[in-house]
DNA sequence: CTGTCATATTTAGGTAGCCTAATAGTTAGT
DNA sequence: ACTAACTATTAGGCTACCTAAATATGACAG
């Protein structure tokens, strides 16, 4: 593709992505934890993870990743442990009660999100199969 | 597609707009608009706009958007009428700093993006631009 | 082994942006 | 004309992000 029709692809792409993060939040509408806080908790679920760990997946500082994990484990849903191979760092897994909340979270989502693409033709349904790996392509080189 | 492949579908996707969101973060570094912003100035784009039509085309509430609209006004970069036809409603439309500065922004960011597309091969870069039709569908079935 | 610089996290203080509830004015239906 | 519905704003509060500074540990050169 030429840089202009590039241009106008990024454009269109853009305002697409726009709206769907309003169809992201609205997912959130009903369900106990926020959108961060589900997000955070699926980067912990990968295993034990350092703070700034979290924060470089989250795409934000690693205050405000400090500052979620507190929440969430005053919430009980992570527990935060000292390394022991680095006495400086700090890693946060999922409780118990954690992992069935998120497990419960992203059921809900993924329902309503379901029955979204279910009113979708299955030519509409495959378009955005195929669009999911490049889209992560994107998503990787452009944040790292 | 079956409820259960629409179900895992649906997760992948989710998990695809989640980073997405950081991308678009991303784009909005070097600039001095926020997303916020820039999203709010794209609907008055559309020509003169009520509050409530704002905050329903931004998926937010009402005193949300107004909020928004001052910060927007304080800046010069929109402008507030009251509807002749309805004194209740006030119209939103852009001044012409605001019409520049969106453009600049939009230019900033579509370029940004742009470059990012262009990293892709073009069977990826079709992948996408084939699914953002389909993407605009759903978030119009789910969020109104 | 000690000083220095880098790394990891937390704390402190501030801002943007979202929410609900309450207020004030306008319109529309009976 | 009265009541109910609608439009916008104001008030108060919360989450989540940020930068700067503090605390503690690690790595390593001399």
């Amino acid at each position: 593709m030429t840089d202009e029709t590039l241009h106008v692809l990024a454009g269109r792409y853009r305002e697409s992505l726009r709206r769907a993060v309003y169809l992201i939040r609205s997912l959130d509408a009903e369900g106990e934890l926020s959108t961060g806080q589900v997000s955070t908790l699926n980067i912990v679920a990968e295993g034990s993870v350092r703070v700034s760990e979290i924060a470089r997946k989250a795409g934000v500082r690693v205050p405000s990743a400090t500052e979620q994990i507190i929440r969430l484990e005053n919430a009980g849903l992570v527990k935060r442990t000292q390394d022991v191979k680095d006495a400086r760092a700090v890693l946060v897994s999922l409780t118990a009660a954690g992992r069935d909340a998120l497990e419960a979270a992203n059921h809900v989502r993924n329902a309503l999100l379901g029955a979204g693409l279910a009113t979708l033709t299955p030519a509409e349904q495959d378009a955005i199969a195929h669009a999911i790996p490049a889209m992560n392509k994107l998503n990787a080189a452009m944040t790292g």
